[in-house]
DNA sequence: CTGAAAGCGCTTACAG
DNA sequence: CTGAAAGCGCTTACAG
């Protein structure tokens, strides 16, 4: 209990010669205030070098002004597409833009997302959440849904899809449109390299991508679809395992940019032409599928305003107790040379 | 005034016959308390659900466990190279295995990395910053020294170097050691491209590079010192001013993968052989450095143990006191073809 | 439009 | 080793 050296509401109000409810008021921008009272308040907390205590604040209102995200802690997972890097620029935007800050944390083998999430909420260090991917059966959502504690999701919610805000790409359409798109140039064997297939994400890919072959009339061939995780290794790994194919693709899909140059190479290397032996086209139209030798075709999917828009429906989901509310960011198809594109 | 249904400390109290002082003792792990009593609130706790609500322990105690972190806001600073994802990442483990949060915020046109260390701290809402980036005449690190609160700094402190705590590759020798082996491999014109002329970490270098130039007697010449911001364009844009200088430089040091990525991809076109007619060295080691087509030599610069030790170093701040404590953490140089390496 | 009073859920010197 | 009491710096129904 050592005396602080803080200014507080009481010395404002006593030097103001108004209460402390009055200060308060001032500080939460009440309407009732006189515009009088207000302005010589606003003074004199500024002589006094004044500024609000925001854990006071919270503990008094029980609202903390904060929003928690959770990143993953795998440096491939961080690093690998420019994915969590944009979306977490347009949280912190979003949050500035709606006076909340970001208190952020990141996964671990030994602390799993639904725990970080648990002890933001107990410890009451948050409003609300924003979950950056959606996995099968995820719990963490499971958990949010039964405590009825306010979250929104970048990606499709496993379930209860009425009550689960979420902005996301249309997936499933995007893979539909390049699977077709890749027909329409005249592909027959058309491969998926899909990423994890635990995430929502990689699912809605793959159906997209089957519907878009039944349509096309080629026969889905479970040994061109590809599943698994990403890292350094997988782009050659997935060539490599490809070009022993036979016959071989005349396409690939492959739903990372970073994955798709490391595959390339390994095709270019083998004296396979790309985009005429083999057609490539990728997602998140990173810089590297610009840069590349033969630029790549490419799904943009605007991380930035997917984070962005997370906050936008968190914060009303917090304010307004909003549920279910769904936004679709639309994805653009970056056609390139890889693809006979431009 | 509603009533909240979270249980307290009293409720545990209460159902415990003990006084909340001791609940309290039980929460932060006093050693005063018996075994007995101890064991007995510990399961009360537990059977009651019961979690320390965090924001009540900041204000009676006055620390808020959580530290603050300021990102760049333009993409490119943030996607460019993997620095800041990773040191961020490093941070993050770093925060958790001290017990903290962190909280984050990114800089913008309108609002300042100063302006935002102001507000956290002014609110009371961090018990430590962290810098991810050191300027030259920084007005942060001079605010934070001004009103003695505890930061560290991923960098070169530009001013009162006894008195700040900092995480810091020797980037001086990093460039005069790479700098001294293009030459030792017979290099005579050495450009280099350096980066933001404000950055201190550019300064160290551009210091380096002009040392090892005159320890190898070779002759510093301006016109092959290029700084300025680096931007997806960049990598074009001083790949082609290079080919137009008479005589062409026949080494260049860059200070970012990308930018050299880009640059190769230029002199390629132009039809100059890498590494005979023109070796090509960089820094940070990223992927693209070993993907590309000519894998690039590049100066590990280990960002994750840069973010991990700078909040160790700031922990002892906070909790000691401690100052102008430095830590350097090791680079790398990483020989490949670009340079004739391996 | 403003104030007095109670309360948010903890911690911590002080006393024993 | 434990408790009673004051306090951290705000907010907010209630009353006027």
């Amino acid at each position: 209990m050592r005396k602080s050296n803080q200014t507080t509401v009481k010395d404002v109000a006593l030097k103001a010669k108004v209460s402390p409810s009055t200060v308060s008021r001032v500080i939460s921008n009440n309407p009732k205030i006189s515009e009088e009272t207000r302005v010589r308040v606003l003074k004199i907390m500024d002589e006094m070098g004044y500024y609000p205590n925001a854990i006071a604040r919270s503990l008094a209102s029980r609202k903390t002004g904060t929003v928690g995200v959770i990143l993953p802690s795998r440096s491939e997972d961080l690093l690998l597409n420019p994915f969590f890097p944009e979306a977490l620029r347009g949280i912190l935007k979003g949050a500035a833009a709606a006076s909340y800050d970001v208190l952020l944390s990141s996964s671990t083998e030994s602390k799993s997302e639904l725990e970080i999430v648990k002890t933001f909420i107990r410890s009451s260090k948050v409003d609300g959440i924003i979950l950056m991917s959606s996995k099968v059966n995820d719990e963490t959502q499971e958990y949010l849904n039964s405590i009825d504690f306010p979250f929104s999701l970048i990606g499709s919610p496993y379930d209860n899809k009425d009550k689960v805000n979420h902005v996301d790409n249309d997936n499933y359409m995007a893979a539909y449109e390049i699977t077709t798109y890749l027909s329409m140039i005249g592909r027959k064997r058309i491969a998926l390299i899909a990423g994890e297939d635990s995430q929502m994400v990689t699912m809605k890919r793959i159906e997209g991508y089957k519907k878009a072959l039944m349509e096309s009339n080629l026969a889905f061939d479970e040994r061109l679809l590809f599943t698994g995780k990403f890292d350094e290794e997988t782009g050659y790994t997935y060539g490599v395992a490809i070009l022993n194919l036979e016959p071989m693709p005349d396409a690939i899909i492959i739903t990372d940019d970073l994955i798709a140059f490391g595959a390339t190479k390994v095709f270019k290397g083998a004296g396979i032409s790309i985009p005429k032996d083999m057609a490539i086209a990728s997602f998140n139209n990173s810089i590297l599928s610009r840069y590349s030798d033969i630029p790549l075709t490419s799904v943009e999917i605007n991380s930035f305003d997917l984070g962005y828009y997370s906050v936008d429906l968190l914060v009303k989901a917090i304010n307004d107790g909003v549920k279910g509310r769904k936004l679709i960011i639309p994805y653009d198809i970056v056609k390139r040379q890889s693809t006979e594109g431009e």
